[in-house]
DNA sequence: ATAGGGTTAG
């Protein structure tokens, strides 16, 4: 064999970043290194695993070729890989198909750079490729241009489901659900696989049509596509969204018949945490997690948020201390989750400990999710003088959900004055949003200020503010119903006077069980 | 002789 056969062989098979270096030394000492397609190969490993060195070699390679520019745009994506491919069409090296869809799908290109792109796309005659299409559609959708990516799809002689499938998914990122679907019905039965459902069936979540995503996911289930990871992930989402549980728990079942090994994979794992710790199961949760073999930060944040979520603040606190000891290296989400545990009366010091830990060990920058939580714990504990400063040393601007918790404080701790102001302040910045009008005359209730809460009332009702009322979800074979507080006219099937005769026999018999204090069987 | 697209959990 030849020794340029023997290193190709070896660089093929090498897997660390230290033979990798072995293999390089052999091949420059014995006059290897200039050829092109060992060249080649050593890049594409080291674009893999280490970028500076990889821009080093490529900037040693003489006359880099269009494999090599190919390559090394995939590695600067998205930040530098433009000016490479300028670099490319300095030097003369054409570029193909892949260099365009490359740029198009990794690079994110502003608009104008789009535009160019296109144009030498046209001109160099790649406009019937499949993958530079999807990956057209895709960019000018990312910049809210649907109506350019469908006049592209619509002038494309042919296309592949990817090609539809990149459209669904571009119409459910700017909103357009009904459009998603019109043209989700539209791809030919033939061709419609499961990447394709899993577009539109993320696409409903996305957009809060979580119904509507767990009807598809039922028509699925009668056709013969068989659900990817991806889509089952997003469908239990939905279901812990609604509430769905028994459907959540089929998907559950499903996944346990038909994975291969023992252990659930990263993504549904996470999924079925998130699903089981919404639907206020822990124990199931913490089973699957209990079953993954490795756990990603993202597994470890969904089962500390899932133990906050469930009043099991101190066992969340603990499972981060063990992240910390055995597992991945927190990120921005993980604190929230740790955060959101804090919040109990007795722990806004921990609170308080954790924020700065966060970015002082992590280097983590506070969102304003992070500040929400640490807001509300202070304001929930009394300590509202302090919430206030801690409001005026932040560095975004605070939202109606930080003034909403201060507020939230004020009422519980009758602090009136303070109160009465937030709660004012508030009203105007979110003068459609119930629940701040609610909250401030509550305020003012606390101190029988009567005159001064149905002050409030009416101008709430003279703004034409709709009242919140609180609503409560219940499923009964695989429906979700959605009851509403004083809720007359429910639709439930055919029964729902059926509905309302339980009703009055469950208030009957909490009647009896005020009086009586024993124990009743309902 | 080497490489690319549509879905993607917290």
């Amino acid at each position: 064999m030849s020794p340029s056969r023997c290193v190709v062989g070896l660089l093929e098979q090498c897997s660390s970043m230290r033979e990798m270096k072995q293999i390089h030394g052999h091949a420059i000492t014995h006059g290897l290194a200039r050829f092109a397609f060992i060249s080649s190969k050593l890049l594409a490993f080291y674009a893999r695993s280490d970028l500076r060195y990889a821009h080093t070699l490529f900037s040693h390679i003489p006359f880099p070729n269009l494999f090599d520019y190919n390559t090394i745009i995939t590695a600067f994506s998205p930040h530098y890989s433009s000016l490479f491919f300028i670099q490319m069409l300095n030097a003369a090296v054409s570029p193909n198909s892949r260099t365009f869809s490359l740029l198009l799908s990794k690079s994110s290109p502003s608009l104008p750079f789009l535009h160019q792109l296109h144009s030498h796309i046209i001109r160099r005659g790649h406009v019937s490729d499949f993958y530079v299409i999807t990956s057209l559609l895709a960019a000018y959708s990312n910049h809210g241009s649907t109506r350019a990516a469908r006049r592209l799809f619509d002038q494309s002689p042919y296309k592949n489901v990817a090609c539809w499938t990149s459209l669904v998914t571009g119409y459910c990122n700017n909103g357009l659900v009904n459009d998603a679907r019109n043209l989700f019905d539209a791809i030919p039965e033939r061709e419609r696989n499961d990447v394709s459902y899993s577009a539109m069936v993320s696409g409903y979540v996305k957009n809060g049509c979580f119904r509507e995503g767990i009807q598809l996911f039922r028509e699925l289930k009668d056709r013969n596509v068989k659900p990817n990871n991806s889509l089952l992930a997003s469908v239990l989402s939905a279901c812990a969204s609604v509430g769905a549980f028994e459907e959540g728990k089929w998907i559950h079942a499903y996944v346990d018949q038909n994975k291969s090994q023992c252990y659930y994979e990263l993504e549904l794992g996470t999924a079925l945490i998130d699903f089981y710790t919404k639907c206020g199961c822990v124990e199931p949760a913490q089973r699957v997690f209990g079953n993954m073999k490795t756990k990603d930060v993202a597994a470890w944040s969904a089962m500390v948020l899932g133990l906050a979520i469930n009043a099991k603040n101190q066992e969340a606190l603990e499972l981060f201390e063990e992240m910390e000891k055995v597992g991945p290296r927190p990120n921005a989400v993980t604190f929230i989750g740790v955060l959101t545990a804090c919040n109990h009366k007795d722990l806004f010091g921990e609170a308080l400990k954790l924020f700065g830990y966060m970015s002082d060990k992590y280097g983590i920058v506070a969102s304003i999710e992070h500040y929400g939580c640490v807001v509300d714990v202070l304001a929930r504990s009394g300590k509202i003088e302090e919430a206030l400063e801690f409001i005026k040393s932040m560095e975004v601007e605070p939202d109606g959900v930080i003034w909403g918790s201060l507020l939230n404080g004020c009422f519980l701790h009758n602090n009136i004055e303070l109160g009465h102001k937030v709660g004012k302040y508030l009203v105007e910045l979110e003068p459609g949003h119930g629940g701040r009008y609610v909250l401030l005359s509550n305020v003012y209730a606390t101190m029988g200020k009567w005159e001064a809460v149905l002050e409030t009332r009416k101008f709430m009702k003279d703004r034409g503010v709709p009242a919140v009322s609180g609503s409560s979800f219940i499923e009964i074979h695989q429906t979700v119903h959605k009851f509403l507080v004083h809720d007359n006219n429910h639709h439930c099937g055919s029964y729902p006077a059926e509905v309302y005769r339980v009703l009055n026999h469950l208030g009957n018999k909490l009647e009896d069980y005020s009086k009586s204090n024993e124990i009743i069987v309902f």
